[in-house]
DNA sequence: AGCAGTTTTGCATTCGAATGCAATTTACAG
DNA sequence: CTGTAAATTGCATTCGAATGCAAAACTGCT
């Protein structure tokens, strides 16, 4: 009772059996108007007198229509839909990002339909979704393979990476290198006293990782000092805890932990203070990357790079907008720059040392 | 160059020209057979013969063809998405959430529209996409007024509530009752000598939050002990920190805090720890409610009540797939039981008191 | 009132797949 | 080889809004 069956009036008046949607016909029939003058009515720009459009629009409140998203996609070739694809992982990274393009596209009108991905073996019946869907264009910060990215050239559906790009291959990317403010932090480290340090990478095949990697050892190669060992993570606050273990068998100690992500860092942390009672800052001093809000939790206060997420987002959405409206435009790489943040996880080389 | 037609031998042979998307009747052409026949292959239990489904699948694959899930949603009248309204806000309890919900659903084949909603207000243009939209249906896990509910119902839209709920509205619910685990949680608070609580609750418009604070309510009188004073936060890291100030300004200081949500007892922990330099649980107790993954790190190992976020998303999912298939049923109410968490923020009652 | 120029309007078609129905083919028993 | 039942196929229509085109309705001006 009162869960089946709409009620209301006007519907009965302009007999629509129940069941039947309202439809842009109904709402013409309602206002004394034709189907077109309602669809013109629902376009911005649309051709319509005055009285017309309030008419219809007065038609269209009553009978609770709103313009059908399917069939206007079908017949305009635009859904209006943008995929999202993200890492399903723990990495506290994706949630942020994910939610400040969210809005940033609703912004734009455009919806977001979401697509967690936690391996590259995921890719293939996500972009099987991707297509039947009639997507706009993909933003990905996810894993993906260079033949996956090739899909999308084939449909002529705009994708643009969110810190994550192939080398050899054009297309748009939004991405924060923090190479600066590497040098900024391992410099701070440096003039602390540190010069032995250790790094905990992430995946080898990981661009992000890789290049991050490439900035910490060019900084502290310039400030004169030594990487002793480098761990490799998996971006994982676990794998981090894991690093330090390794870190922690080498005959000569690092005395600064560069982590390439907060989580890794997080988890070195916490393993270091609970498992190896060493204080954090004053036996070891650690940095992230990233600046996630959880790193910013006083428990940790991270000293890490920020990456200023809502200025990418923003610009993802640009780009996107941009490929939308001229699809005729070359790809474009934009590249911001990271903040470095004064946490509290450095401090002076302890005495021992 | 290659950036703006794709091209495709087969494609040319059946001239179908550039920009013009690929359909079912130029599979249907190129296998052979009639347009029909290509929709009855791709539907599962469809009729179609051996012969045809293999020569239709090889045209299908040649030319890269997926059915458009406009066209079909439309004359279906199934556009297989459903909307999933979260809060945006900095509660970490939500991209769990969302993430959990989102692998439940597209094992149902179900895509995931997201919706952020930080306040009451923006819910209505959220609901005017939604039914743009035609979605299947909608799990809400975010913030709602009565009336807005009431909209799905003119739709017949399924909605399903995620942790909120209407007490004097039939809709399908997924909840986590915590009662019994209060329980369990404030007698092993009074076990360790605990007699005066302080609540750190969440805004008093809150269903989920009245309904935790009278379980912490009844517990504690069960135990005979007395909740000291009660203030509110809106669960957020910031207002758990807050709520501390508050707290100690209490002539009669509490020795146990129990928090609404889990960012709050972080907030408060940290507070306590960092700036009234006080040891937890040594000098304190606090207790949170959620168990989402950050309350588990080695830095906080929050005692808390975990809610079983995927058994719940399970639920949800199996809820609005039997809404879905049989729309005369009655609404549901599935109340799930917390787990306790034992942390290492709860201890003995310091001896100064 | 009359005319050219501009808006507004409606008609008819289109987007792409699904499906009821009737025609056709196939399978099988006798 | 025939007859009948069952499986397969194609035809034609449908879902709901957008839009090119031509007709109609205004507008302003003489």
């Amino acid at each position: 009772m009162g869960k089946n069956q709409p009620q209301n009036k006007k519907r009965e008046a302009l007999n629509i059996p129940a069941g039947r949607r309202v439809t842009s016909y109904d709402v013409a029939r309602l206002a004394g108007v034709s189907q077109s003058a309602v669809s013109r009515c629902f376009k911005p720009g649309g051709s319509a007198s005055a009285k017309t459009r309030e008419k219809v629009l007065a038609a269209a409140k009553e009978l609770g229509w709103q313009p059908n998203a399917l069939a206007r996609g079908l017949i305009t070739q635009r859904s209006n839909i943008v995929a999202v694809l993200i890492s399903g992982n723990v990495n506290l990274y994706y949630p942020e990002v994910l939610f400040a393009l969210t809005h940033r596209l609703s912004e734009e009108k455009l919806r977001v339909m979401l697509f967690t991905v936690d391996s590259e073996d995921d890719v293939d019946p996500v972009l099987d979704q991707i297509s039947q869907f009639q997507v706009d264009a993909v933003i990905s910060a996810s894993h993906m393979r260079r033949e996956h990215a090739e899909r999308f050239e084939e449909t002529n559906t705009p994708l643009v990476f969110f810190n994550r790009y192939f080398e050899d291959r054009s297309s748009d990317v939004i991405l924060c290198d923090p190479e600066p403010q590497t040098r900024q932090l391992v410099k701070r480290l440096s003039d602390q006293g540190h010069s032995r340090f250790a790094v905990v990478s992430g995946p080898a095949t990981n661009m992000v990782s890789r290049t991050r990697l490439r900035g910490v050892r060019a900084a502290v190669e310039a400030e004169g000092g030594t990487i002793i060992t480098e761990a490799p993570g998996d971006f994982t606050y676990e794998s981090g805890a894991a690093a330090l273990h390794r870190l922690m068998e080498c005959t000569e100690r690092p005395t600064a932990i560069v982590c390439a992500n907060d989580m890794m860092a997080m988890g070195l942390i916490d393993e270091a203070r609970t498992v190896f009672r060493l204080r954090v800052p004053e036996d070891l001093s650690v940095t992230g990357f990233d600046g996630i809000a959880t790193a910013r939790l006083a428990s940790y206060d991270l000293t890490t790079i920020r990456q200023p997420i809502g200025r990418m987002c923003d610009a993802a959405v640009a780009v996107l907008r941009e490929q939308l409206d001229r699809p005729e435009r070359t790809y474009e790489k934009r590249v911001f720059e990271g903040l470095l943040i004064d946490g509290a996880t450095i401090g002076p080389v302890p005495d021992v040392y």
